[in-house]
RNA sequence: GGAGAGGUGGCAGAGCGGUUGAAUGCGGCGGUCUUGAAAACCGCAGAACGCGAUGAGCGUUCCGGGAGUUCGAAUCUCCCCCUCUCCUCCA
């Protein structure tokens, strides 16, 4: 959620940012003229309460308290009348008021941009900041990974289908075990660089939902369950970011990194027809991710990190990818700034996201109350960071598809081989 | 699912319906002392929002959340939420 305050004294700012993202600046003028509509009912509550105060205390002053009560009637009474009717004026424009109009456009407002987030009406613009590593050539024509899956039986979408409907998948041997592996390798790599390791419940309440920012623009997309009001987290970053909720951090104790890996469950209800084949779009699929909690003025050096580590993680794994910097169009609802490491699939012959790494600024820091004290003693949010480090299924897709040979088996790459134990999958 | 206990400031923990926004302890900040530090001692310190110049200052609200009683509620009543303990069930 933006800061009202950003709003009012820099309207400007929002205004831009907003067109950039092709979204609609007028937003600005509603918001700016239902605040302005509640500081004036608030101030008239305000002072009348004042008033009422006032007379309170003389009268718990007074030696004769009945009498001083009796005779202070009238007055109070009027006053009460007058705060109830400005308190049902500001109540209606509140901005922390569930039902209010305010609120709810409050609610839908994304991030404000980062300046250095390029311009770009979609994903097509996006800018290919670096590319490492060459795309295999095969002397061969290469298969996807759908069809390796099924041949080297590792990978089962038709009995996934029967169990559970489209866009699921079963893995065996080799394959979950493969999968298996890069769990292990990506929360060891995640540990040898600082961050702290986190199992956390893959259930959340609505309140923490909320508080990440998934449930204004993505109510839609979640798995809900009804009874308990609980919801499926669609990706781990809603737990770590919230796990420090309505906390104060102690400001030695920035930043703070956490991966965990978890399932991730996803409606996809927009996503009718597309990628319908194989793993890459899936309703549970697993992931391991990265979040930061640090100071404001180190977010985005936070966020060159980050980036670091997710892409590193493909280098060891000697996958073809590149680094683009979102484009203004493209850059999530909750991000000020976001690179996507994007890693070659020679079944798509291009580059497809595997990993998306964001700066949140104090977008959630606000929402969820984590705060630290600054030097001069001032509460405010921290800033918040993800990224994928990384998406499992999309890994072992890219494995299966890059390192596959003409005779239908794939090679592991090195960096793996200590925890998959098997150098290559083959049918068994 | 059944029974009980409890939710107060960064933490712990008091609080007869009327200067209690809240004692006390710890922690924090500033100072005295010290070569420095520790200890000791003294002092300062809640949060959100609004007005104001992003200052000084002022005001309103806040003791889990919401309604109510009252001139006045952390303190009384009702509802809800959460946590803890015990029993039951269970991986």
């Amino acid at each position: 959620m933006l800061d009202i305050v950003v709003i009012r004294r820099d309207p400007d700012r929002v205004r831009c940012s907003l067109r950039r993202r092709g979204l609609d600046p007028s937003v600005v003028d509603e918001v700016l003229r239902m605040d302005s509509e509640y500081r004036s009912a608030l101030a008239s509550v305000e002072e009348t309460k004042a008033e009422k105060n006032r007379l309170s205390g003389e009268i718990g002053k007074a030696r004769d308290k009945a009498a001083a009560a009796a005779a202070a009637r009238p007055t109070l009474d009027g006053l009460a009348e007058r705060i109830a009717r400005a308190e049902e004026r500001a109540r209606a424009f509140a901005p922390d008021e569930a039902g209010s109009p305010l609120r709810a456009l409050l609610e839908q407002m994304p991030n404000l941009l980062d300046d250095s987030v390029p311009d770009g009406r979609g994903e097509e613009d996006n800018v290919v900041l670096r590319t490492w590593g060459t795309p295999p050539s095969f002397d061969f024509p290469p298969k996807p990974h759908w069809e390796l899956g099924e041949t080297l039986d590792v990978i089962d979408f038709q009995r996934a289908r029967h169990l559970s409907g489209s866009r699921f998948s079963v893995l065996k041997g080799q394959g979950a075990r493969l999968s298996r592996a890069l769990v292990q390798f990506f929360l060891d790599r995640a540990n040898a660089r600082g961050y702290v390791e986190v199992a956390p419940p893959y259930l959340v309440t609505r309140s923490t939902m909320w508080s990440t920012g998934q449930l204004s623009k993505f109510a839609d997309a979640m798995f809900r369950d009804a009874d308990t009001d609980l919801y499926l987290i669609p990706t781990a970053e809603v737990p770590l970011t919230a796990l420090h909720r309505d906390e104060i951090l102690d400001v030695d104790t920035l930043p703070r990194k956490y991966v965990a890996y978890t399932a991730c469950f996803r409606k996809e209800a927009g996503a009718a027809g597309k990628d319908t084949r194989g793993l890459v779009r899936q309703h549970q699929f697993d992931k391991v991710e990265l979040v930061w909690l640090c100071e404001p003025d180190r977010s985005f050096e936070a966020l060159e990190q980050l980036l670091g580590d997710a892409s590193s993680l493909l280098q060891e794994l000697e996958l073809p990818h590149r680094i683009v910097a979102v484009c203004s169009n493209d850059v999530g609802f909750n991000g000020a700034k976001q690179y996507d490491v994007e890693v070659w699939l020679p079944s798509a012959n291009t580059y497809r996201e595997i990993s998306s790494c964001s700066n949140c600024t104090d977008f959630q820091g606000r929402r969820a109350g984590i705060r630290f004290r600054t030097a001069k003693g001032k509460l405010q949010p921290v800033h918040t960071l993800n990224g994928s480090g990384l998406a499992i299924g999309r890994t072992l897709l890219a494995i299966v598809e890059n390192f596959q040979h003409k005779d239908g088996t794939v090679s592991i790459p090195p960096a793996l081989r200590p925890y998959t134990r098997f150098d290559a999958l083959r049918r068994e």
